[in-house]
DNA sequence: ATGGTAGAAGATCTA
């Protein structure tokens, strides 16, 4: 069994004893991290290799990053996500390793707000490169798993309140029809998949009480290619570590493959 | 209720 699990910390600095912690309660395989908000020298490369992982990092000052932890050995197969017209990204927001057999993205999407900004297209600009990264991986014969934080509520279910949410770059038609067209393209929501019920959230905001009231979003996904899916054998969300004092506003999403 | 909170950087931006 591989345990693989995808965590946005915010700011890896700020929550590396929540996420020491949570390692060695949880005890994953694999690790994603999204908004390590941090260089690959301020990472605490130490503490969390002294728990047990290997560690890949693609950095950056202030904002976003992504990390993969595994305790298996790990080669980095791409850094960063470019495509046609686009041939530089200055943000940190992808990085696929190849570990424990399997290929892992970690991926932290562009939020996109506010929408009548410039940064909602380029939300859809990363979906529009992510969804060629996917279909090109389809062609190889790998089992893939392809997770973080999308930023997407992909349907009504996956919100406490839908209604609030409309007009929200997370909620937007194009947004989650990208979404769809993942999943149309033969990726399995590996949480939806094995969970139809209601009130499956991964990210709470800071604000108004929104922990306390439980009004969450889904927004954290694993999506795995048909090879990883025929392997799967649990998925959830483990809600511990955003009850913790100086939480995350998001929690762990998880799901387990079966040896192949 | 057009605010509220959190993090990093640095006196604002992003989420």
């Amino acid at each position: 069994m591989v345990k693989i699990a995808t965590w946005n910390v915010n700011s890896v600095r700020a929550r590396t004893q929540h996420l020491l912690q949570w390692l060695g309660d949880f005890k994953p395989d694999i690790v994603l991290l999204q908004e390590l908000k941090c260089v690959e020298e301020q990472f605490p490369r130490e503490q969390v290799e002294d728990a047990g992982y290997n560690v890949e990092i693609l950095g950056q000052k202030t904002y976003n990053g992504v990390a993969v932890l595994s305790k298996s050995p790990m080669e980095v197969e791409q850094r960063g996500l470019l495509g046609p017209g686009f041939d530089e990204d200055t943000h940190a927001r992808y990085l696929e390793v190849f570990t424990a057999g399997l290929r892992v993205a970690s991926i932290y999407a562009p939020n996109g707000n506010p929408v009548d900004t410039e940064k909602f297209p380029y939300k859809l600009n990363f979906q529009e490169r992510l969804y060629a990264r996917a279909k090109e991986l389809l062609q190889t014969e790998d089992a893939f798993i392809l997770a973080g934080d999308y930023n997407i509520i992909p349907e009504p279910i996956d919100a406490m309140n839908p209604a609030a949410w409309v007009g929200d770059a997370l909620y937007q038609p194009e947004t989650r029809g990208f979404y769809r067209k993942m999943r149309y393209l033969g990726l399995t929501d590996a949480i939806r998949s094995l969970h139809p019920e209601h009130g499956i959230f991964t990210f709470w905001d800071y604000q108004a009480g929104a922990w306390q009231r439980d009004n969450g979003i889904r927004i954290d996904h694993l999506l795995l290619s048909p090879q990883a899916a025929d392997r799967l054998v649990a998925a959830g969300v483990d809600r511990t570590p955003r009850g913790w004092e100086k939480a995350s506003d998001h929690t762990p999403a998880w799901c387990e493959l079966s040896d192949n």
